[in-house]
DNA sequence: GCGACGGTTCGGGCTGCGCCGAACCGTCGC
DNA sequence: GCGACGGTTCGGCGCAGCCCGAACCGTCGC
């Protein structure tokens, strides 16, 4: 029996797939937020999470009256990311300029599942790349330098067998360039919400460097932002 | 509008991600050997192959009477190896030991997309990285020597600004192990075949190492085949 | 206790779509 | 020319599944 096409029918829904796609932020969800947010009844969004929770690309956590749910892991996120990312031609962007408000937060700074992305995250990634921390040409791959610099700026230390990769490419569907995912993006991500170098904006994907975050990316990456 | 949500519905019936796993070989195929592959009319096939071209996963030569369709790209190979992954719970294959015959033919050494899979190709794939011309403790990346053995053992060299990994992981549903894709993957292919080191066997994929081939394998990777 | 509210379950309506067989079209071989 | 054959188009059948509203359940706050 073809397991790929039950895993492809969970985002094969326009539900569903709205769904996912705000839940690549990271973060968990009521049901009511998704439900609001997809524009359907508050029955439809439990009978369509009922079926991303058993399909595992969807974890739940019941809190009170609360259902929180979340994306099930790495894996799910880069599932949904293949499939977003393929879709060069129907591009969901008609319109050419970010606006201003809560779509240009967006744009500019926000996280992508587990890392940083809007245009925050190309800046950085292209830092990244520019100092020699992280190789392109083979592929995406860390460098020996790009090492050092994970454990001293970040106290990043790869674990030797971990099955995640260390870096990945992640292109996602309002940016046409990539930045950086994988446990690198991970933990750059973590640590700058950790230390306050960027702070959510409201309740969505949205984030906002903060001064100290522009000092410590200018210093420890060369690279300006904000 | 969800663009997501559509391309996933490409993969989302058995009959269209049956004709997508076949055509995972790399070839092209005509409506009839796909439509008997996964046992359906005729005219079931050709209405879902012009929906597989339509929505751009396969493309489509006409010759003659026939019509021969293959995947559209590696873009459209990697999206579905990337669902056809996700998926380690509901395994395809309840059988603990591949048959001989064809299924063995297959298990033993085969083409995925572009290029070798099977035993042969995790044992490539296991002899590259114990010579350090693979590396995996970042992601996955050629190392310099790599690079060497590229250009010397193949005559690849890869272009500077290509938009395709130079190596790229493939995990596939028969194999629990991955072995290496990407553009490494696809000139080994490429060499293997046009050097006679492997040979198709009738008109799946399954591929057979020739004697020759087991001597260049052993020579150049230090890996015993066949 | 009560009401407000988040979430779930159930019944039912509607649509989409996957499938087939039959008829048809083009190509090929004779 | 003719028949065989690969492929397509069309009509229609039947199921799956997406959606909603209504009723219901648990939790929370008062």
């Amino acid at each position: 029996m073809s397991s790929i096409a039950e895993t492809a029918s969970l985002l094969a829904d326009r539900t569903r797939a709205t769904f996912c796609q705000a839940l690549l932020d990271g973060r968990a969800w009521t049901a009511g937020e998704l439900a609001r947010s997809a524009g359907v009844s508050a029955s439809t969004a439990s009978e369509q999470l009922s079926r991303l929770i058993e399909g595992g690309l969807l974890a739940e956590e019941r809190q009170g009256r609360h259902r929180y749910v979340r994306l099930a892991g790495p894996e799910a996120a880069a599932l949904i990311e293949a499939v977003a990312s393929y879709a060069p031609a129907a591009s969901s962007r008609p319109r050419n300029l970010p606006r201003s408000g809560r779509a240009g937060a967006e744009a500019r700074a926000r996280t992508c599942y587990d890392h940083l992305a809007g245009e925050l995250g190309v800046t950085l990634a292209d830092a990244m790349i520019s100092r020699g921390l992280v190789s392109e040409d083979a592929g995406l791959s860390v460098t020996p330098a790009g090492r050092d610099w994970l454990a001293d700026a970040l106290g990043y230390r790869h674990p030797a067998g971990a099955r995640r990769p260390l870096v990945r490419s992640c292109l996602d569907w309002t940016e046409r360039r990539s930045h950086l995912a994988g446990a690198v993006g991970a933990a750059l991500c973590a640590t700058s919400l950790e230390r306050q170098w960027v702070r959510r904006i409201g309740s969505g994907r949205a984030v906002k460097v903060t001064p100290a975050g522009a000092e410590s990316f200018r210093e420890l990456l060369g690279a300006e932002v904000g």
